[in-house]
DNA sequence: CTGTTAGCGTAACGGCTGTTACGTAACGGG
DNA sequence: CCCGTTACGTAACAGCCGTTACGCTAACAG
């Protein structure tokens, strides 16, 4: 066996690379040639380890969801109902670095979703998963869960990804405190701010 | 002189054409040629009535938005406030096939402006507007407005547009129905529900 | 009727893209 | 020590893109 080489680190590697060259570039400036050079290699290590640019971006997506996921389980327990909700809530929102490169990967890979049969699916298989995760959340941040708990979900949801997108496009107008503001109001309004 | 033709017209048959292009295809599927097709011409035509891309682009979001705030100003007057409010708010959600082509390109230019420092600026430009103008109508729903105002409004247009995003990615999970009754659901917490 | 000019189809061009093929260097098993 | 395999840089390729140049056609002024 010649150069070992741990191929899991090498892909993940190259898809930090997408997540910065998207960042930068948006989805459209997204080129093997921009992944190798924010990569610090050339073309050829990116074929090497993904048989082509989808399953490039493919993995690329697969691991920010998974950064997503860890990020919240890694949140502390042990909270109120409420607490966890708005902790959850705030993972949701590009408040730093990281999450802002998170969430603008995310919002291409929304947009994209509409033309791509593949890319929809698997945004509603996961769109599905962060609504039920949030409706738990909610029901038991309720002391009596009202009646059209699923609408107020639904509107939950729609409001913190409306926020995050706009955050995306135009920071400047929507800094991370605006972006905090807005969704306590909206949690007061609820009832369920801690 | 020679063969007469309205250009105005020209250009908007053309944007209509954009419009297609980017419903069908989406803003990376948007070619030249593609809007040719659309358009039942050459890119001979287009060429002719566009100095570029750029500017075929720019013709099309500016008809797009003169065709949304048409429709916002040909609704019914007389009504109450909050009818008025619950109206141009129904207006920003695609609820039948022009809002929906309507809504599709708004959110591909809403997407790109991130990376385009113009199209961010253009952006900023008509959020503050609407963002303006819903303030005005939410203020009008109150009897007694709220202190935090502003973040009510800021909410209720993210969960809006949160909304139409998703109708345009995945309308089958959020059908026109559904919109409007998590819109209704949102209002009725305001308590601004007509 | 004739000349001029806008309208626009056709085609070519250079640049950039994803993909593929090839060459080389380095490492580990025998 | 040697050899096979893997890692990956380099380069060529075909396809599509926006842009540009060119040429024909049809209509109006005179």
């Amino acid at each position: 066996m010649p150069r070992v080489v741990d191929h899991d680190q090498r892909r993940a590697e190259l898809s930090l690379a997408v997540w910065r060259v998207v960042g930068e570039r948006g989805l459209d400036g997204l080129t093997l040639r921009a992944v190798a050079e924010a990569g610090g290699c050339t073309t050829g290590r990116v074929v090497h380890y993904f048989a082509d640019k989808e399953a490039l971006l493919a993995h690329a997506r697969e691991i920010m969801h998974r950064r997503m996921t860890e990020r919240i389980e890694a949140l502390p327990v042990g909270a109120g109902p409420r607490e966890r909700l708005r902790a959850v809530l705030l993972e949701g929102l590009p408040l730093d670095d990281e999450r802002r490169l998170l969430t603008t990967v995310w919002a291409y890979f929304l947009i994209a979703a509409h033309g791509s049969a593949v890319l929809r699916a698997e945004h509603d298989r996961r769109h599905a998963s962060w609504i039920e995760r949030l409706t738990g959340l909610l029901r038991a941040a309720y002391q009596r869960p009202p009646a059209d708990l699923d609408l107020r979900v639904r509107g939950l949801v729609a409001l913190l990804d409306g926020l995050a997108v706009y955050a995306v496009t135009t920071p400047h107008t929507y800094p991370p405190e605006l972006l905090v503001r807005t969704l306590d109001s909206h949690l007061e309004l609820l009832g369920v701010l801690p």
